[in-house]
DNA sequence: TACAAATTGGACTTGCTGGTCCAAAAATGG
DNA sequence: CCATTTTTGGACCAGCAAGTCCAATTTGTA
């Protein structure tokens, strides 16, 4: 149960290997002996390094995946406090997608997870994690007089990790970034509008 | 080839079967056996109705699906032609999937269809026809002088079905409808708004 | 009734894949 | 240099699930 040095290089080579193929290849269906050939390893590294077998590894690579979609985002996540940055993230969020294509590899790998409690916790963390960024980005754009103070931050923020949530989604299934481009432009839109009342 | 009326019945047992069982139960992995025992059909029928297999027979009930994901919507989408209607739609959206919880059998359905080209298509077609129907209630309330007629009907539309699409992953991991109402709250909050001017 | 076409039952085959196991090789440390 | 622990290789096992096949039965039709 303790790794060496070694041993850690050994499990990261797992995972990072895992991770660039599944990105690449079509990850309908992962075995491991694919992980195997990937990686260069035998089936008991496989589960010495991931006990759990099959499940812990695709956990792994999925946790591994996630931070990477918020690091991709960086540096202009962080620091979204002008109208400029807002535009340079969108152009980061939309090139990246589009980059990527029809393959999200995290919504696949959650979907051949089947230890419901942590796969869906590694995407809520995620989403969590992202979405308390743009929270942040809000609130000092409203400190700083760009957005009505009226609006309700961590509600908005919510709506656009819904939005770009589904621009992927739809992204996957039609190859196309109309819709990811649509609905970020028109929350941006939305954001810029100097009233925000809600009519009854 | 030809099926009889009784065939016919037969090979609908089996895709409705199969539907309402893909519903409640964890599709995570559906066997065919699985069909077997919720239908009552043997293995040589389930090929002799769906000569491509799993594949095939899995392709229909997420067709099947996807029509009661429309058929679940009406009359409200069909006719969004007054703000009132456009609540009762959004009423009936929420409802829909708050009932439905973190459970979306399409989505579970076309993460194990590995036929790309039927599947997406599938979708997309969904999205699509869905699309439509709200292009077409935009249009509608422009027409009567409800809605900015600067505003891209189109474009707005695929900006609503993205909307949704992720306020529906999002339900999906976390099991609530939140990020679904903020967005979709948002989005006709935007098309309630007197002006959509696009900042520079 | 008789014949053809369809429907149905279910045993069987086949291949794959996750997981186990043991022994060999390499580090580690005193 | 020896003992112990970690790391690695890969043969092997067991179960499952898709798909095949043939025969039995029912249905439709003249």
């Amino acid at each position: 149960m303790t790794f060496t040095a070694k041993g850690l290089a050994t499990r990261n080579r797992i995972i990072e290997g895992a991770a660039t193929h599944l990105r690449s290849d079509e990850p309908g269906t992962v075995t491991l002996d694919d992980v195997r050939a990937w990686t260069g390893t035998s089936k008991s590294q496989l589960f010495h390094y991931f006990p759990g077998g099959k499940e812990e590894l695709l956990l792994e690579v999925a946790r591994y995946e996630a931070d990477r979609v918020l690091e991709d985002q960086q540096p202009h996540l962080a620091a979204l406090d002008s109208w400029a940055s807002w535009d340079r993230w969108q152009g980061a969020v939309i090139a990246r997608y589009r980059a990527q294509g029809a393959r999200c590899p995290l919504a696949s790998l959650m979907s051949q997870v089947d230890s419901v409690a942590g796969a869906s916790q590694v995407a809520t963390s995620l989403l969590n994690r992202w979405q308390e960024y743009v929270r942040q980005g809000i609130t000092t754009m409203q400190a700083q007089g760009d957005i009505d103070p009226e609006l309700n931050a961590q509600r908005t923020a919510a709506a656009f990790i819904a939005g770009i949530q589904g621009g992927v989604t739809v992204l996957r299934s039609t190859g196309d970034t109309a819709h990811l481009e649509a609905i970020f432009d028109l929350l941006t839109s939305y954001l810029r509008a100097p009233e925000h009342k809600r009519a009854a």
